[in-house]
DNA sequence: CAAAAACTGAACTGATCGGTTTACAATGGG
DNA sequence: CCCATTGTAAACCGATCAGTTCAGTTTTTG
């Protein structure tokens, strides 16, 4: 069987995690009851603490999980082969898709709200997340293919712009509860503002 | 004597109010405890219960408070009688500076951490804050003075825009605790990029 | 199959929570 | 000066909190 990485630690470590994700991505911290993570995560308490010496620990582990998910969640590089004006919608299409995710929205409100509390967590959120995509958006303006289009001098700055531009209305409404997820249309039409701002700012000449 | 407001319903409300925000902006509802609240203000625990039915309630007359000094605090429209890039400038920086202040980001920050539990309140702090504005923003927009200089056919979506290039990397690090107070010099900066790129976005022809 | 490791459920601790009560002191207007 | 209003301190309530303990069951493993 395949039960190494299982077992070495015990048969239920994943539904734990599991368990204490939904709670505290649901509640925050202060609102999560270590008594309802372990019946959400079908596990009695002892079995909990088991694996995490406390409930800080427990959801540092369940938020740096949370922070390596999102950096594996990186652009696909191929498609940024295509014509610069559509890689840059796609990019576009995808960082807004994830930002306005029910997953998406609350990874990110818990980080706020706990990021006082725990200043490594807002720390390892900003560099696993919003940084770490500014990067990579950054290496992707630096490309010849995108020098001959457009005229930028500071990627990292372009980068910056690039991802504000995708947080705009839409999403401040959906952090504060004003809207339920957005429609396929939507995210689109917002996509296409993106991209034409971007290329507004930065065209040639 | 001007006691009238203050007599009417008791000498110590003020108190009462100012000591609950403090810590509920700094701590989140679930963070702060009434025992704390009280003696952060100064006054006995009755005293509070006699004022506010429960926690709750005190929770959102603070936030209700918070919100409407939110809108209170509108652009001065005098200074929007300059040209056209300077009024611009203003309003970004002025808008930079209030999001970035130590209350712009603790009113944010429990808003978005809490609307789920008080969807009255996420909806009340986006209606009095980032909705009013942009309305303003908007409405300023369409003036005939802005429309010599620039073509905006859509001036709530123009002044999305405008905001959403306020809410840059500088207030991301800021929510995430990731850095301080910014410099006058980087809000100036900042301010200086929202500029350029609204302008390029909407340029004539 | 037997011993070791993992897990369970439930009871328990001491602290803290939101909220109430009580017996008493300060305040202030007529 | 008196009396209603307003405030105080502290004890108190039942609930819930994080975390521990333990006697017994299930699962894994050699």
């Amino acid at each position: 069987m395949n039960m190494q990485a299982q077992t070495r630690k015990g048969r239920k470590f994943d539904q734990v995690i599991d368990g204490a994700r939904n709670i505290f991505l649901s509640q925050g911290f202060e609102g999560a009851s270590v008594d309802v993570i372990a019946r959400q995560a079908g596990v009695s308490k002892a079995t909990l603490y088991s694996y995490f010496p406390d409930k800080q620990a427990l959801f540092m582990a369940v938020l740096n999980q949370e922070c390596d998910l999102q950096r594996r969640a990186q652009m696909d590089i191929e498609f940024l082969q295509r014509d610069v004006r559509d890689a840059l919608h796609h990019l576009a299409y995808s960082m807004l898709e994830f930002l306005m995710s029910d997953e998406g929205v609350s990874i990110f409100r818990v980080c706020v709200a706990e990021a006082q509390r725990f200043p490594e967590l807002g720390r390892a959120f900003y560099e696993t997340g919003p940084s770490t995509a500014m990067s990579h958006v950054a290496g992707y303006l630096s490309t010849p293919k995108v020098g001959n289009m457009l005229d930028i001098d500071d990627p990292m700055k372009a980068a910056d712009l690039f991802m504000k531009l995708c947080r705009g209305d839409l999403m401040l409404r959906r952090l504060l509860c004003v809207s339920s997820e957005a429609t396929h249309q939507e995210v689109s039409e917002a996509a296409d503002e993106v991209v034409a701002t971007f290329m507004a700012r930065y065209r040639k000449g």
